[in-house]
DNA sequence: TAAGTTGTTCCATATAGTGGAACGTCGTTT
DNA sequence: AAACGACGTTCCACTATATGGAACAACTTA
């Protein structure tokens, strides 16, 4: 919308470029049509903080009433969202049920258990698994001593790649280029005083992480947290994510997770010979 | 496909039949176009036992092949589906993703939670929290003493509703128009020799339930487990479901359930009740 | 190497999605 | 209580999008 000191033409004029930069974007961005703009309903009330209604979905989406409605109206039929009773929006039912089929059909997730298992009975802290997708990380597992926190709460959570460790081990086992075009589009932001906000120094990092084959992170994504992570990755690197040991730093100290780099990596490099061989070429 | 002794005219005969039932169907069933389709093919890997390549895929959704090589492109774009190493489909991670704002995000589990705990200190067995989607039981929450069986195997999973303590629970708080037409859907599969595989039955027993206010699960879905449920509902039955405990029949007799049956009913009141406050037409 | 199977790309056609506008419906205001 | 306005829903001509046959590429098996 013109702002009131902006004459119209001016408008029109940036409405022409923004356009013109849709187009070149969908040029290099896969167009995935229809399915597109449905999962893109699903993400606004996925990532919604307040609960949507109608008008904010139009709102956020920026479809004409009736297109939306019609979406919507599909996906509640398909059983993917769902009408609370204040008139909100929220996922479906059928997502859990895909969710249960997708976490216990995992390979990824199935080869690495026992190696979690193993590497927390050693440390006695939690550990964690995850795959990066895209620009995120997602927990597929984790093993913590008190179950007391409910475990749903974290599997399935993605995280932003450039502030957790699983993230961090994750980029470094993508080929260098790769690594690269992701960071560019990373949208950095600060979580803690010690977050990576830049690209290049974070590039930097990567390749440290690369020669060691640890990566740490230093209370970035949450004050008071900090871990240490290794790379795992499929033979032909189309999935590649990390296992990590997570530790309170009041409690643990940097050195700690230091002594423990060893056994990290020692685990990783396990499971991805194990990935090698019951998921590999020869399989 | 004819079978050998069968002559050509009498299989296209039948297969005008089914043509127009399908149209018969089409229009009593909402038609979700292009998603409704995408979905399908999610359903069909979720559903697979055995790994499902290109051409399974193409058997079992009967799409031609450009078709359905497109489909599975965007639903891979997207992060719904994804290639295992071996050229097989697996459900995407961002199912994963999706499901934990789902569940995390679901006011009725929210609710239920406590009670749930409350009615596990009573009795010492499992509880069940479940909402009925269609007709099958998705299973929300869950609450054990022993966390060595992973939870994850059984939050999101479906089962059928004709043969759960809670599926049966939850048609019961349905109107029973609204049952009967369901039960008429219902493809009876026998599970077990006490399961029931008749609608007329089937529908009396709702009717008790509906009396009594607790359903029974007689080793009705595998042998040796059954349950006691009670049923749980938003206050326009636009949602409903249930809640059970569950334990093992050589463990616990069925008269002990039936002693635990008020308390369970007990707790689905409770839960009703906190529904009625907080998702209510007035709140 | 050849033959066969399995998966991918292309393009004219038909179908399904689009969005403006008109219509209900509910909650708020005078 | 009546009127207004905001929110949501339905409808239909139009057009963008999905479709599927066919030709092509890649990978397996004989």
């Amino acid at each position: 919308m013109p702002s009131a000191g902006e004459d119209m033409d001016t408008w029109i004029e940036q409405d022409r470029t923004d356009r013109k930069s849709d187009a070149d974007r969908a040029r290099t961005v896969p167009d995935t049509g229809t399915l597109g703009k449905a999962v893109a309903v699903l993400d606004v009330v996925a990532r919604a903080e307040r609960p949507m209604r109608f008008r904010d979905l139009r709102e956020a989406i920026g479809q004409p009433p009736g297109t939306l409605h019609r979406q919507v109206s599909n996906l509640i039929s398909e059983g993917l969202l769902q009408v609370n009773p204040d008139h909100s929006y929220g996922l479906g039912l059928r997502l859990l049920q895909f969710a249960a089929r997708a976490w216990s059909g995992n390979r990824f997730r199935e080869i690495a258990e026992p190696h979690l298992a193993a590497l927390h009975e050693k440390t006695g802290e939690t550990v964690h698994l995850g795959v990066l997708s895209d620009l995120e990380v997602i927990y597929l597992d984790k093993v913590e001593s008190r179950q007391a926190v409910r475990m749903h709460s974290q599997i399935g959570n993605a995280s932003p790649c450039y502030c957790t460790g699983v993230g961090k081990a994750a980029l470094s086992a993508l080929p260098p280029e790769d690594a690269w075009a992701r960071i560019a589009r990373v949208d950095f932001r600060r979580h803690t005083e010690h977050t990576l906000t830049d690209a290049a120094v974070l590039g930097e990092e990567l390749a440290d992480i690369r020669a060691a084959g640890i990566a740490f992170d230093r209370e970035e994504h949450e004050t008071g947290i900090h871990c240490v992570a290794a790379p795992i990755r499929s033979h032909d690197r189309s999935f590649v994510g990390g296992i990590s040991v997570t530790a309170p730093s009041y409690r643990i100290a940097m050195a700690q997770l230091e002594r423990w780099a060893d056994d990290v990596r020692a685990a990783a490099a396990a499971i991805n010979a194990d990935i090698e061989i019951r998921l590999g070429p020869r399989a």
